[in-house]
DNA sequence: GTGAAAGCGCTAACAG
DNA sequence: CTGTTAGCGCTTTCAC
């Protein structure tokens, strides 16, 4: 088993010091032409790799940047991410991934370990979490960005969008259509401000068009949970005509639901989702959403933080989201 | 801005060398009790965490596990990619991330990233790819498994399931419920096994019972893919009473395009998926379809390639897959 | 322009 | 049981 070059067997075939290696390696410009050739010609023919754990321990560098993610199993955040990484590897960073569960705890946790790893930037998902972990990240100094919330002016710039206000504006259409009982299902709003904003959009909404207050059911990711949510609603509000939900698998949850209990979407029942996820599209009726440049908050969030890793000031960005008006959503019988 | 910790800070603190307080961290039992309590203290009190670039250097272990996935944008991945993360997590092993966008190039790139960056092991997706890649894999010696796929006896362990017999299964069913016309929406075959053994399972299924030959449209994920290419199949197979596709995204797509053009499934067409994502039951009629034990797949080729981490030897594991009958296939109207 | 030498923070013999 | 002493492979002054 060939052992792995170093530096040195590098330097010894090319008969030079490891110091000049290095720099031809970091700084090619430094070194004069000729010795250099020579140095090339030897990292070729040893097929010397860098060790990049000794390489980190000495530039405090590890081109590698943290991210800690509710679950990937939600499609919610696959193509934002996916984004994210192909900016990073595009730049030569890896993307090191860490899941909180939204556990609020095991986020704190991830940051930490994050940061001992030595992460040169961390992505954090969200504007909610226990203020320490904030003060962690200045202490230690590492860079961070929030991403899926907007926040101007909070502890680390964020990329994002306007959850309440897009909630808003899809409610708003609902009602312009002519929906008077509006109730919601909304994912798990305890740590999680992406959907607390969501809610409040929506009852913003109704306050100021002046119609019943917003009745809420909560349900988490799991199959059936939306399902079961809708039957709680009708429950509660036997007269609701649209139910709007925090996102697209929650709504075509509900839509479900809806369809066995022979409810006919919009016919009878109008729902909206969130997110504008592909299965969006899929399900029948397509669903009226909001639409959310994953791909471009992605992006923007690598570019963020890259650029605040390299010592340059990151503005907060909010990016816009557009309502996106499918067959989920029409006016209500009379 | 306070600098980081070292175990030199903690071992002044608590009166005692750099040498104990490394082994309080990593064999405390070790360590006479009162030592360890003060040495303990020391680090809570100075919230110190071991540099891990400077235990890799010397332990020559990163606790870093790589994994290249095709794209995390699809939902084929999610959830066993998570599972694989919860083990490692666990185990204290973190993940980076590396994605080859279905190309053979970038994975091999990727691959070699990894090993330069002392990855421990590395998780492959599938068995097409260069072979360099494995002759790479075995001169550094870093442990390696392919998941989503099986084969026994291959360059390195694989932790998967049968896709071809899957697939038979699922035409086999199909056949007995009497269709006789039969085409496929297969995703792209190119370097991607998965896909080619379905669409072989298919065939097989097919001759085995003496009817006409799969006649096979590829489609990529994009949206309305698979809808074009039920269009396409329509037109050469006008008779055709039964689409297996080659997974789920591509089924709820082509039940899409079957009902825009007034196409009842399963009454006048019968469409089956594979995967059994959470969309299967999300769709309007849902999905006869191959369940696929993700999460069980992702866990087990996490302790696999742990377990060959720690040298032991591995074998590849053979998960049971199961037909998911649900309401898109159903006999045909003769 | 290049080499010598001093560490980065940690672990692992090897003594005591 | 605990301290001393070498490095791990690389970067970076500081001389020459």
């Amino acid at each position: 088993m060939a052992k792995t070059p170093t530096l040195e067997d590098v330097a010894t075939r090319a008969g030079v010091s490891t110091a000049t290696v290095s720099r031809c390696l970091n700084q090619p410009d430094v070194v004069v032409e000729e010795t250099r050739a020579r140095v090339m010609e030897a990292v070729e023919a040893l097929g010397y790799a860098p060790n990049f754990s000794a390489r980190a321990l000495v530039a405090k560098r590890t081109q590698t940047i943290g991210a800690v993610i509710p679950t990937m199993e939600n499609a919610i955040f696959a193509e934002g991410i996916q984004a994210f990484q192909d900016v990073l590897q595009a730049e030569r960073y890896m993307l090191l991934v860490a899941s909180s569960g939204y556990d609020p705890a095991a986020e704190a946790e991830a940051v930490r370990t994050l940061i001992a790893r030595g992460a040169d930037g961390i992505l954090l998902i969200g504007l909610d979490r226990d203020p320490a972990v904030y003060d962690l990240l200045a202490t230690q100094s590492v860079p961070a960005v929030v991403a899926w919330a907007f926040a101007s002016g909070g502890p680390v710039p964020s990329v994002g969008f306007d959850n309440a206000a897009s909630m808003r504006a899809l409610v708003a259409q609902g009602v312009r259509l002519g929906h008077k009982r509006v109730a919601m299902i909304s994912g798990r709003t305890e740590g999680n401000d992406r959907a607390r904003a969501r809610v409040e959009g929506a009852t913003a909404a109704l306050r100021a068009a002046g119609l019943p207050d917003l009745v809420v059911e909560e349900a988490d990711y799991a199959t059936g949970a939306a399902a079961d949510a809708l039957d709680r609603l009708l429950d509660r509000v036997p007269d609701v005509t649209l139910v709007v939900c925090g996102n697209d698998v929650l709504a075509a949850g509900a839509m479900q639901r809806a369809h066995a209990l022979g409810l006919s979407v919009p016919g009878q029942l109008s729902v909206t989702g969130f997110d504008d996820l592909g299965l969006a599209r899929l399900v029948q009726p397509a669903l009226t959403t909001v639409r959310v440049p994953h791909k471009t908050m992605g992006e923007a969030a690598a570019r963020a933080l890259l650029a605040a890793v390299d010592g340059q000031a990151t503005e907060s960005l909010l990016l816009p989201t557009e309502l996106c008006l499918r067959d989920s959503l029409a006016a209500p019988k009379s």
